[in-house]
DNA sequence: CAATGACTAGTCAGAACTGACTATTCATGA
DNA sequence: TCATGAATAGTCAGTTCTGACTAGTCATTG
């Protein structure tokens, strides 16, 4: 569904084959999406389909022949819909890392310690890596700008964690209190 | 991969059998992990396959037989390892609804303004949501406190873009200045 | 009581996605 | 000059995931 949105948005600014396309969104967009070359072509076939882009073959020597999309007037309507649709919801990120704060207290509270000072140093290092590229050759300023504020949003909380941590102030729950916990409150 | 994580955690609690651990995700942990039901099967069994937990099939009545599972010592030992990794790791979280900011200058100023007024209003309704229950029954504190701060988080920015907007001090490039970044800055 | 709708439990065909691959061209330097 | 590796371009077999379904049970209520 972005996905496609992405790809009419990038169509917008002039034709382009897939390869290109999917390297561009390599290059500068991986932050925000991953979107796999082939799960490009096959969108980009897909959107052919619905009439959303032109296709034209060309071939260049003995290169293996490029497919050249080109928006059509119906793909920018589409485009339009779905980015209207796209900027007036919101759906809160899912992270795989969140799920292991479920359970941190499962490990000796020095090595919980240990480990989050790890991934606090990982947040760090991808925060300096985007104030280090400058003006990010891409554009797309807001998307940069986002995550950018999102990731020191983040180095905040962690560090908010690790000082709760390193005082004891972090409640690590025993084995009991634990399952009355996961079965449900209702019986006392 | 966290989904086992996940899993196992929750095993590690008591026995459950497939449809238990499904229905306790989608109350409790849904906003930050979304493991349809099928694909919760799935990784039981490949999980049993393993060895990290065993089945017993029980029936009563007339029901479908429940396949219980139980935690083995091996994913005891497996849900130590990928709890480690996961804290020590972090993977930027992604969303679909951070594409469109790649686009709204494609939109009349003012039309940009009310969409992103009504995300703002569905981050604040999701944050309300979270606020209100209180101390959230499930328990899994540190996930709540996170999503709130990051729902918080969210919140403070989109309200930081659209003052920008308002006050006409975000930037709408022009379509020729746009194709430039596309292609690459290289050529003058 | 019988109908209705919600809950429990799980299955499966098919949609969506991806890792690994082929094959050509181009740049480098030994 | 001719291996080596990187870049260009795309394909495909196989894995992963999910929407929609079956089917029994329980609670309610008209």
């Amino acid at each position: 569904m972005e996905r496609e949105l992405l790809l009419l948005g990038l169509l917008r600014q002039g034709e382009m084959h897939g390869y290109q396309l999917h390297d561009f969104i390599e290059r500068n967009l991986a932050f925000c999406t991953d979107l796999k070359k082939a799960t490009a072509y096959l969108l980009l076939e897909r959107m052919a389909e619905k009439g959303w882009v032109t296709v034209q073959e060309t071939r260049e020597g003995h290169r293996p022949p490029r497919r050249v999309y080109r928006l059509t007037p119906e793909g920018e309507a589409a485009f339009q819909q779905l980015l209207r649709e796209n900027l007036a919801h919101f759906e809160a990120a899912k992270t795989g890392s969140d799920v292991g704060l479920a359970f941190v207290d499962a490990l000796p509270r020095a090595e919980a310690l240990r480990l989050l000072e790890q991934r606090r140093a990982a947040v760090a290092e991808q925060l300096a890596a985007f104030q280090a590229a400058p003006e990010h050759s891409g554009g797309y300023q807001l998307l940069i700008d986002h995550q950018q504020h999102y990731l020191r949003s983040e180095l905040a909380w962690l560090d908010a964690v690790l000082a709760r941590l390193r005082e004891g102030r972090l409640r690590f729950a025993n084995p009991s209190s634990r399952k009355s916990r996961l079965q449900g409150e209702e019986r006392p």
